[in-house]
RNA sequence: GGAGGGGUUGGGGAGCGGUCAAACCCAGCAGACUGUAAAUCUGCCGCCUCGUGCUUCGAAGGUUCGAAUCCUUCCCCCUCCA
């Protein structure tokens, strides 16, 4: 192992624990067994789990076996910070679509041939009552309560259920039954990882080590990415939205993602900045990185996009690779407002007479005002709502 | 099992018989400004056939000229005691 291999998969990472354990792993050159957990309920990928999916490529350039888990059992348990809502039972087929749709994305990054799917449901199924009670004798009520938002809850009198304790350990055992010598993970989740080296303790395995990475913000810059809070940029966001997306963060936000996202060398970003200094305009460096990120999941998008983002906000151009859509209709003319919401564009009529009241609609380049204002059957139309949507639309 | 507290428009949270489509804050959206933003300012922020129109305040009934506000039953959540 060279010291830029070892460099390459300690760099950015938050914690490695125990650190002496996993640099004689890496010492021992044996293919190590690498694990990593994703939750089945929703399967669209962002950049947030990008950072974690890096590191695992980076392993698996190395030569290490990587198994990308799909919590479809633990899953239905819930994870901890969970709201109080009834979480939906996935059936079978939700499940497959589920990791269809997973595949897709991660092997943007991941190389298929190199990665192992597993599903947890997959043993977990299979655990008899007897053993269960086994599992759940591996830790104990007092450590779990050691657990930071734990022991806030159980202090400040808030409800703890108990399914809630059972989720790390189940987590724990599927690195028993994976037999993983590292397992990686968002620092939020350091707590069940290391309870993982336990639960395999208790079985009398081997303990795995453990990497957490640092979890990325959203595009707010405050919250963590998260498609519940809609602060995210999806893998499958379309070039031209991802371009979007990534150019409206703070140009503070622009270095956290460049130190997390990109991969550039920690040289070249400090030169970026070091220009930023000189007097070089941020947008122009936040380019780079829109760039970069783009080109990685759409081939050969990247400059495009940069091409029709700055045409678009630059020049005021709109890019010539509009939604089209075709409306038709049976009278001679059609309310805007009623195109506007059919076309899904807006999400109600009262919406649409708002925009126009406020003068976001535009028209063919003009400016529309008038709620009432019409479409002629048969003509097509630029239609602008703000500054972000816009499509063409075909009166038939 | 017992005692108490609560469910309000995306989130938080007022309102407790009419002036309530419902204060205020956050988030979101639009306009102005700009370096794409951010910040700031302004406006919006249930639905439609845009009218002294319609449907909302856990659910269903009831009282009343009139209910988010009162009563009844039910559902759900939380705390404390056992």
């Amino acid at each position: 192992m060279s010291k830029e291999s070892l460099e390459l998969l300690t760099r950015g990472t938050e914690e490695i624990i125990p650190e002496e354990t996993f640099l004689e792993q890496i010492k021992s050159k044996r293919k190590l067994r690498v694990k990593a957990g994703f939750d089945p309920t929703s399967p669209d990928l962002h950049l947030g789990h990008t950072v974690l999916l890096n590191k695992m490529k980076i392993f698996q350039d190395l030569g290490h076996e990587v198994i990308f888990l799909i919590g479809d059992f633990t899953g239905l348990v819930g994870d901890p910070s969970g709201v109080n809502e009834t979480r939906p039972v996935l059936t079978q087929d939700q499940l497959d679509k589920n990791a269809e749709t997973y595949k897709e994305q991660v092997f943007k990054i991941l190389d298929p041939k190199k990665t192992e799917i597993r599903f947890n449901s997959e043993w977990m199924n299979q655990v008899d009552p007897s053993e269960f009670i086994k599992m759940l004798s591996s830790y104990t009520v007092a450590r779990m309560l050691e657990r930071d938002d734990f022991s806030k809850r159980y202090k400040s009198q808030q409800p703890i259920s108990i399914h809630e304790f059972l989720y790390p350990i189940l987590q724990g055992f599927d690195s028993v039954k994976l037999d993983a010598d590292v397992e990686l993970g968002g620092t939020d989740q350091k707590f069940n990882l290391l309870l993982g080296r336990e639960v395999q303790k208790h079985y009398g395995c081997n303990q795995q080590s453990i990497m957490t990475v640092p979890l990325l913000e959203g595009l707010d810059g405050i919250k963590k990415m998260s498609k519940s809070l809609g602060n995210y940029v999806a893998l499958e966001d379309s070039p031209d939205d991802m371009f979007g997306k990534i150019m409206s963060i703070s140009d503070d936000l622009m270095w956290r993602y460049f130190s997390l996202l990109s991969f550039k060398s920690s040289q070249e970003i400090s030169n970026l900045k070091e220009e930023i200094k000189q007097g070089a305009n941020p947008r122009d460096i936040k380019f780079l990185l829109a760039e970069e990120i783009v080109e990685r999941f759409n081939n050969g998008r990247g400059s495009k996009s940069k091409e029709n983002f700055i045409n678009r906000f630059q020049k005021g151009n709109i890019s010539q690779e509009l939604d089209e859509i075709n409306f038709e209709i049976s009278e001679n003319s059609e309310l805007l407002t009623r195109v506007l919401k059919e076309s899904e564009l807006l999400k109600s009529t009262s919406d649409a007479i708002r925009m126009i009241k406020q003068g976001a609609i535009k028209v063919n380049d003009e400016r529309v005002s008038d709620p009432k204002f019409s479409l002629k059957k048969g003509s097509s139309n630029l239609v602008l709502v703000g500054k972000k949507k816009a499509a063409k639309i075909n009166i038939k």
